[in-house]
DNA sequence: TATTGTTATACTCTATAACTATA
DNA sequence: TATAGTTATAGAGTATAACAATA
């Protein structure tokens, strides 16, 4: 049984319900929240279970098109810790995605680069994600959507 | 040295860049992703770091809706298993938020209740959350609030 | 001294599977 | 048999701190 299971059901420890009007209501962050989890939970069904992770796919759409970016450079746009693109970088190379070139200029860095077989799998993805947008859209007009994108723009914009 | 520093330079390991029109580009999927973590940036500098997280706050609110819910249907309505509930439950009854009360029909479950001071800090909670809400939506009119909201949901109904 | 990549470690969140006590 | 809660365990994902090699 829990520590608090039994505790004495004292004035103190009693309370009445809040009105539904509270923190799930009307909250645009919680929209945007709900968005984005159903969002992913259609692009995991389209990219099925094996498929690179989302953070994942960002890094080799970024290598892709920043052909020679080193690993400090990827930490920085993907706000995440030069540790952790260690990890992603290991795990892009074991599928031979993605490739840590040595240069001579600077004996510390890595130049990274995809590989053939990565750019393959990147163009397989973005055939896939083009399907994901068209499905995530299809209840809204062109119009719709373009209204949409730039209000979220301004959302994400401080 | 990592596995794959040195693969060599042949003609199946190197290979062009992708033009910018792939994956980051005009993506429904990513800007709604890129808001969320925005207002989640924005939330966490609102709370602080000692703050419930977002998952408990969600939780602590529905206890505070839906007196007696049970750890099972709390479950549902968070889409997360009953093993995940456990620690949030037990979180929140150690910070003296939530208690577990025992129902005599029943005594395989609790009837989930908000105690006085969880709901002075739900209350608590709700001011910072309307600032925020004031904050992310700042650069936007009343209208386009309403209309990102509606289509937001469209996006978030299958 | 500062930077790059790396390792070790830890913490959060979530999942699965197996258990218990009840129904 | 089925359900509610629990435990043990594991896997992502991310962070911090310390380190070696290099600048």
């Amino acid at each position: 049984m829990r520590q608090n299971a039994e505790a004495p059901d004292t004035a103190s420890s009693q309370a009445r319900p809040l009105s539904y009007t509270d923190l799930q209501n009307d909250s645009l962050g919680y929209a945007i929240k709900r968005a984005q989890v159903r969002t992913y939970e259609a692009l995991f069904r389209i990219l099925g279970p094996s498929a690179l992770s989302p953070a994942r796919m960002t890094a080799l759409s970024i290598v892709a098109t920043r052909p020679g970016v080193n690993q400090s450079e990827l930490a920085e746009m993907l706000s995440i810790t030069r540790a952790g693109v260690v990890k992603i970088v290991d795990a892009l190379g074991s599928l031979g995605y993605v490739r840590r070139q040595s240069i001579p200029d600077d004996r510390r860095s890595y130049a990274l680069r995809v590989t053939n077989s990565g750019l393959a799998e990147l163009r397989r993805l973005n055939g896939l994600m083009q399907r994901h947008e068209r499905q995530i859209a299809a209840r809204i007009t062109k119009a719709e959507r373009r209204q949409l994108m730039g209000l979220l723009e301004k959302i994400a914009t401080e």
